[in-house]
DNA sequence: CCGGTTCGTCCGAAATCTGGACTTACCGTA
DNA sequence: TACGGTAAGTCCAGATTTCGGACGAACCGG
């Protein structure tokens, strides 16, 4: 969790990621879209683009303009951006109802839950302190 | 997803909340395991404190001694945090593989799955730019 | 020629983060 | 009683990031 902080967590980073899940890909698209000062969120793209989770590609020659596409690696922070979606929608809407819907194959608003792979459970945080395999059991 | 971030995203933030998920209540325990600097986890607790996140309480008067629980909304960050884990286990794990793993009520090392609500089945990236209902038409 | 678009960079100022030393108050031990 | 340890912070000065806004390059359309 710290590496994958390490990476994400820095401040745009989630931002800029969610930006090309809905499709904007642009650099401009993307700084009115989020907000964040150029001059970072230009140092962000790269260090995304470094960590492997996008991908710079070319669209224009003489005036070099580049879009910005999800690695594989990148594919796989939906589930990061979705549940920090979730959170904010369920503790931090105030007026302004949560924005930005997303609709999954199935057609239905995207509510989704997570359940245990094993048992198919709500994998929801364990009543008991989660038996930390980590001190020894001191 | 914006708001989110600004309670979460801070750096530390996040990985305070693990550690109280992992039942590490205390100051000086967060910051051994952590290795966050006592002055910005002092101030982190602080905002999550504000921020709803964490409730504060004393456990011992005369050296005035406090801990940190999670509220309602705090464990509602766990899908989050597990996500957030999962990744960084799928893409950044160099040698010392998985640390801290969790264990589900089932008994089976918690391999969580995001799935749709509605229809049950995996909630992963939609193939096409999942249709973004935002900017009024206009 | 003029204005608009796009992708940045550069700058100085402001906010944050960092490591380490220090504080207060207790406990246990010798 | 002195000493060391634990706990939860605070304080500081310096490093790192972020901020907003101006600027540049290279095209396009009218």
């Amino acid at each position: 969790m710290a590496r994958s902080l390490e990476v994400v967590g820095e401040k745009w980073a989630l931002l800029a990621v969610r930006e090309v899940f809905l499709g904007n890909r642009r650099f401009d698209e993307m700084v009115r879209r989020t907000g964040a000062p150029r001059d970072t969120l230009a140092a962000r793209l790269r260090t995304l683009v470094d960590a492997g989770i996008f991908e710079r590609r070319q669209y224009s020659d003489h005036p070099a303009r580049f879009e910005y596409f999800l690695t594989d690696a990148g594919k796989d922070l939906y589930p990061v951006i979705v549940t920090l979606r979730q959170w904010g929608d369920r503790h931090l809407s105030e007026q302004d109802g949560p924005p930005a819907v997303f609709t999954h194959t199935c057609g239905q608003p995207l509510m989704p839950r997570l359940v245990c792979e094993s048992c198919g459970e709500p994998a929801s945080l364990p009543s008991r302190p989660p038996t930390a395999t980590h001190q020894p059991a001191s």
